[in-house]
DNA sequence: TTCTAATTTAATTGA
DNA sequence: TCAATTAAATTAGT
């Protein structure tokens, strides 16, 4: 096992004993207390307790379906939806929207005048889009997650550019 | 424009008059607001391009000091090493970062106990590897996705192999 | 070409 | 709702 040996070369002498350190991550300490971390959580790795074999045929066919959504019309609202909810449910997480470009450019002109629609802009949203209020709702969350990212940095930008200007005009003098 | 068609196409009458309506918000009345404040949060972008050899040391070491730090041996800093830099300056894409050899040991047995460390183990790696926190969480997550991808693979082979297998036992009889 | 570091953004979680 | 993450899907460097 390749653990053991990097494991082995690892820096030094017992460096100290945080709640984790690397050290005791390789394993170094303790062969075997692999009682808390070792199951690694991949959810994808398993197939999840066993008892869902049963309909699995109709989710995956559900599960291709995903997003159809091109310009004009996204995916719909099929049963097959809902058996892909389910499959989720185990799988633990809704396969990703691809956003049509017009679909973009609606959201994005609607977010410049209110980046805080309420639920009933977001339903008429939703139904103009064809897409679920749900999404809409994510989507408005997500967006001024990323404004207020760019304002944070472009902020930092600001400083630190007067900052070296600071600097810049002391050496020059 | 396609905001116009598809804000033409709506669900019959008027909605409602609340504060702002879908079309009043797509409405042409406002031709182009577009103020722009995204600004990407490049740090080891150099603010003052021009005169870069200045100190930069002096303030790079409170956010950057991006990467002179491999285990064994790094980039040399050839001519068109630094032209690629300036590219990358335009482009505004982070330099690929190359981990040595050790660093890419011990990360890989570190995800072999554990592929979510969280902020802590994260840390501890970036100041054991002198690496940023930032690498070390890009590269798990890599990692994880690479692991997810030969998952799949692998799974898809066994359903194909048992496929065939089907097939060639049907074909004795 | 293959692999993987980096980017963007939809989805999730917890507080 | 936000903040922090994760995952999916890319882009691009070696």
């Amino acid at each position: 096992m390749a653990s053991l040996t990097v494991s082995a070369h690892q820096n030094g002498p017992m460096p100290r004993q945080s709640a984790f350190t690397i050290d005791s991550i390789l394993g170094l300490d303790r062969p075997d207390q692999r009682t808390v971390l070792s199951a690694p959580y991949r959810p994808w790795t398993d197939v999840k307790p066993a008892c869902q074999n049963r309909r699995v045929v109709a989710d995956s066919e559900a599960s291709v379906n995903v997003r159809m959504n091109e310009d004009g019309k996204s995916y719909s609202k099929s049963p097959t939806d809902s058996y892909r909810r389910t499959l989720n449910w185990y799988i633990g997480r809704r396969p990703r929207t691809a956003f049509s470009s017009v679909q973009i450019r609606i959201l994005e002109s609607v977010f410049q005048v209110n980046s805080y629609p309420g639920i009933d802009i977001r339903e008429e949203l939703a139904k103009k889009l064809h897409l679920d209020e749900d999404r809409i709702q994510i989507w408005f969350q997500n967006r001024r997650a990323k404004l207020k990212r760019s304002h944070r940095e472009s902020q930092f930008l600001m400083v630190k550019n007067v900052l070296s200007d600071l600097q810049t005009s002391r050496e020059e003098h």
